[in-house]
RNA sequence: GCCGGAGUGGCGGAAUUGGUGAUACGCGCGGCACUCAAAAUGCCGUGUCCUUCGGGACAUGUGGGUUCGACUCCCACCUCCGGCACCA
């Protein structure tokens, strides 16, 4: 058996379609050429004829292999790339490296293996897996995050926003985890416990640095209206997360101490039923209150065990209130009345001032602490037309309700009632419209070892001193252990740290904390422009020309934070005068999540799927070509090895296909005459443009890859039917090599090796180098139709008509079907309806 | 709880503005050809039920509605997925 086989696989392996052989010889000839290499402005071949466009992937951080989200991220961008170029634009489709990381500072911890080591490797099989997988990008661009030339930029930045007031240090609550006696970032918190050790999270208070992206809230919501395409929802989730709310300050004061306390609220209108008044557990003046009350040491207890409470318990959502009384009153600024104030963990310190007024009729929360503490519940407003439940608070607030119980504001309608109050405490300095935000400054610094460090030093005569620019990059030392010890592993880094002031030159400390990676990947966009200036982050002109992304490609999972830090990036590079736009990424594609089995692949559940294996196995083309053929790219899609086949197959069909057509045929390389056409020649050139016009609307702006592909398999599908019929005749040779070549040339941006080899092989030249095809109108139009005759709505009969057919003559069509008399004779015809091209409608009664 | 998105064959999915047989294309399944045989390849068939084989009835989560006509629009409900969640 073995030596039959064997005899004959040199013959089979000729007749065979080996994507193997096929993607290593284009990778080769794209990598000689410097195929995808575009030069900016000024260089001697950049081509200023063309359009510019900037296709651009989320950088990946490179950990382990790529998976199946990668490939399909970079798939459907490279499919975008490969159309916008043969569509005639000056297209930039660069990638780096988001190398900074946690994952291998921990590695380190366990291996003691230098993370910039490991995070070499994996970059480099990052790099091994794209070259394989064909991706048309510009590696002349490529940059890490890692490499002291680009964080050199990321301190650059840092020192101008610090400039600018928009960096600063201030001493602020933090997640620490008290096993690995370290900070931890965010991300780290899973559900309140620490991801690595799992023990619960505490909070601590450090000296931290901030960006004030808050003082861009109000533009990071306008600026929304300067996006071409985003999808919905991640704009909705950007706005619920900047959290803007519209309302009040109101002042209210303590007489005992002779304190104001400042409250917002976005119901000024119930000012009149606020029964009693809270502060948060961490609120400064909350001790100063009890003290000397009976209060105090309840008081002081409760502070202390909230403090011990994490911030997820606190905010579980069936967790009865808590809260004790402050021993102390208020007054309410509207009518004078003195209601008891309480310290309670329901009330947040890090929102609004901290304290707030409770209306317990007309807030959920409020109502839920007056009837634990058994407060009175006073109702201020009510619907003009009823009554209202008394076991639940009435939280509506709309035209169609009165003020009641609210002095000489009775009977306004809740919206006048905001206006009005609003106005009357401004009148009496007892307050002032206000808009608040949930969104906070971006806390930046980590106490870690694997990112950029932050560029100033502590002095201890001139304090805080920013590293003057022409000293960066402050390099990140190696170190011996990356064991977290409280502070920064950086700390121990003694000859390091130990520096002197560049303003007196006295004896001076680094800061040891490093920059949140969110940062280098929030400019990485325009490093790509310009990636080995080294008198500067960008070049003006490169910026202005490339800029902005015309259209970015990513997971979901980055819809709020990355996204939203770019843009505040971009924003205040533009204030400050490095940039001209204001958004970065004009359109937005999100990707969705590629399952198996129904379930998100993980590595503890064993259902992940590596491309790596199906690359080998069916080639890059195949892979790819699958993933996009799966579904539209915006939604998740489950994986199937089976349909991996199926694509497989198809693709094989096609090159067997050429194969033959280029054998049989002779080298017709310009589209035939379509007038000199008959028969099927007609057909399958006419087909041939379908297609073209099919791919090309699906791709863009519909990104139905899967849509698209399907109309290149429908056409080979046709060529496979027609083509014996065809061979021989010189139009038919024409039509049949027409159409195959045009497969290739639809196929090219999903599978780019097949369609260059298919292409060359029938055409002569290179895909990549022509324009992309374009549908002949006339050839789309067809002599006749199938007619649709419904009566009464169902379908009766379909009778071919000319397309010229006046409405007329297609009744009279229909009238005369058999099948319809049957369904309208002895009946009286009291509607009929045509739509030209379509359909004839009878309505009997 | 609030805000999004989605429910179509055995499966992934298609139907682009209410108008060409709902289910393109692919998978799976069945059959045929080639072959000693298998694989590979090519071709044909494939929503469900009924059928006198002409065709007929029913089908897009459920129930209503608008319309000559609804997968598509409206109302109510069910299920699933994603995000946010004591934000005053």
């Amino acid at each position: 058996m073995e030596a039959e086989t064997d005899r004959t696989a040199p013959d089979e392996a000729a007749e065979r379609y080996d994507p193997r052989e096929i993607e290593r010889r284009w990778q080769r000839i794209w990598e000689a050429e410097s195929t995808w290499v575009v030069p900016n402005p000024g260089a001697p071949e950049f081509d200023e004829s063309k359009p510019k466009n900037y296709v651009l992937e989320m950088l990946p951080y490179p950990s382990g292999e790529p998976h199946v989200g990668h490939l399909k991220c970079y798939s459907v961008g490279d499919a975008i790339a490969h159309f916008r170029r043969r569509r005639g634009y000056n297209v930039i489709h660069p990638m780096g490296y988001d190398a900074f990381g946690l994952p291998a500072e921990n590695n380190a911890i366990g291996t003691g293996q230098h993370p910039r080591e490991a995070t070499e490797q994996s970059i480099a099989s990052f790099k091994e897996q794209f070259m394989r997988w064909g991706i048309s990008l510009d590696w002349t661009r490529e940059i890490s995050s890692h490499e002291p030339s680009y964080y050199r930029w990321t301190q650059w930045i840092f020192l101008k926003l610090h400039e600018h007031g928009l960096a600063y240090r201030e001493e602020a609550p933090v997640q620490w985890c008290p096993v690995d006696a370290t900070v931890l970032a965010n991300e780290q918190v899973i559900d309140g416990h620490c991801e690595r050790c799992g023990s619960l999270v505490e909070q601590r208070k450090l000296e931290q640095w901030f960006f004030r992206i808050t003082d861009y809230a109000d533009r990071l919501l306008e600026d929304f209206g300067l996006l071409e395409s985003w999808p919905e929802h991640v704009v909705t989730m950007q706005r619920n997360w900047i959290g803007r709310s519209e309302g009040a300050e109101v002042v209210f004061h303590q007489d005992d101490l002779d304190l104001d306390f400042n409250v917002f609220t976005t119901r000024p209108d119930t000012l009149f039923g606020a029964t009693f008044f809270v502060l948060a557990p961490e609120h400064p003046d909350v001790e100063g209150l009890a003290a000397g009350t009976e209060q105090e040491q309840a008081v002081r207890d409760y502070v202390n065990e909230s403090a011990r409470t994490s911030t997820e318990d606190r905010a579980s959502e069936d967790r009865q209130k808590t809260g004790v009384p402050l021993g102390r009153s208020i007054t309410n600024p509207v009518n004078g009345e003195r209601i008891p104030m309480f310290v309670a963990d329901y009330v947040l310190m890090e929102y609004g001032t901290g304290a707030i007024m409770a209306v317990p009729a007309h807030d959920e929360r409020d109502f839920a602490f007056a009837k634990a503490f058994d407060l009175p519940i006073r109702q201020v407003v009510k619907p003009a037309d009823g009554e209202v439940n008394p076991d639940e608070p009435y939280v509506a607030h709309t035209d169609d309700e009165v003020l009641v119980n609210s002095g000489e504001f009775d009977g306004l309608s809740s919206p006048e009632a905001i206006e009005r109050i609003t106005s009357w405490l401004r009148d009496k300095d007892l307050g002032e419209p206000a808009v608040n935000y949930r969104l906070r400054d971006w806390l930046v610094s980590r106490q870690r070892y694997w990112g950029a460090p932050i560029p100033f030093v502590h002095c201890e005569k001139c304090r805080l001193v920013p590293v003057p620019e022409d000293q960066l990059p402050v390099l990140l030392p190696d170190i011996e252990d990356y064991a977290p010890k409280g502070q920064s592993p950086l700390a121990a880094a003694t000859d390091w740290v130990n520096t002197e002031c560049p303003k007196c030159g006295g004896p001076a400390k680094r800061e040891t904390d490093t920059m949140d990676t969110f940062v280098d990947s929030s400019w990485y966009f325009l490093r790509y422009l310009d990636p080995r200036n080294e008198d500067a982050p960008w070049g003006p002109d490169a910026a202005d020309y490339w800029m902005p992304v015309d259209q970015y490609i990513g997971g979901v999972e980055h819809a709020i934070l990355h996204l939203m830090y770019a843009r505040f990036f971009c924003k205040a590079l533009s204030d400050i005068g490095y940039l001209d736009v204001q958004e970065p990424f004009i359109n937005l594609f999100a990707q969705g999540m590629i399952t198996r089995d129904g379930a998100k692949m993980s590595k503890s559940r064993g259902n992940t799927v590596s491309p790596a294996e199906f690359v080998d196995r069916f080639g890059a083309d195949t892979t790819r070509t699958y993933i996009c053929f799966m579904g539209p790219p915006v939604k998740g899609g489950d994986w199937n090895d089976q349909g991996v086949e199926g694509v497989y197959h198809f693709l094989s069909r096609l090159w067997r296909v050429s194969r033959e057509v280029d054998a049989r045929t002779d080298g017709a390389a310009e589209p035939p005459e379509s007038a000199e056409l008959g028969g099927d020649a007609r057909e399958l050139y006419a087909k041939a443009h379908w297609a073209i016009d099919k791919v090309t609307r699906d791709i863009e702006p519909r990104f139905h890859f899967n849509t698209a592909i399907a109309a290149v398999m429908e056409l080979v599908n046709d060529i496979y039917k027609r083509k014996d019929g065809l061979y021989g005749d010189p139009a038919g040779d024409a039509a049949v090599r027409f159409a195959t070549a045009t497969a290739a040339e639809l196929i090219f941006p999903f599978a780019p090796h097949l369609g260059s080899d298919v292409f060359e092989l029938l055409h002569g030249e290179r895909v990549w180098e022509r324009q992309w095809p374009e549908a002949d109108p006339a050839l789309l139009r067809r002599d006749t139709f199938p007619l649709v005759v419904q009566v009464n709505g169902k379908l009766r009969d379909r009778i071919d008509a000319d397309s010229g057919a006046s409405d007329e003559e297609l009744l009279e069509l229909a009238r005369a079907s058999e099948k319809v008399r049957a369904h309208v004779d002895g009946k009286q015809v009291v509607k009929e309806i045509v739509v030209p091209g379509k359909l004839v409608n009878l309505v009997v009664r």
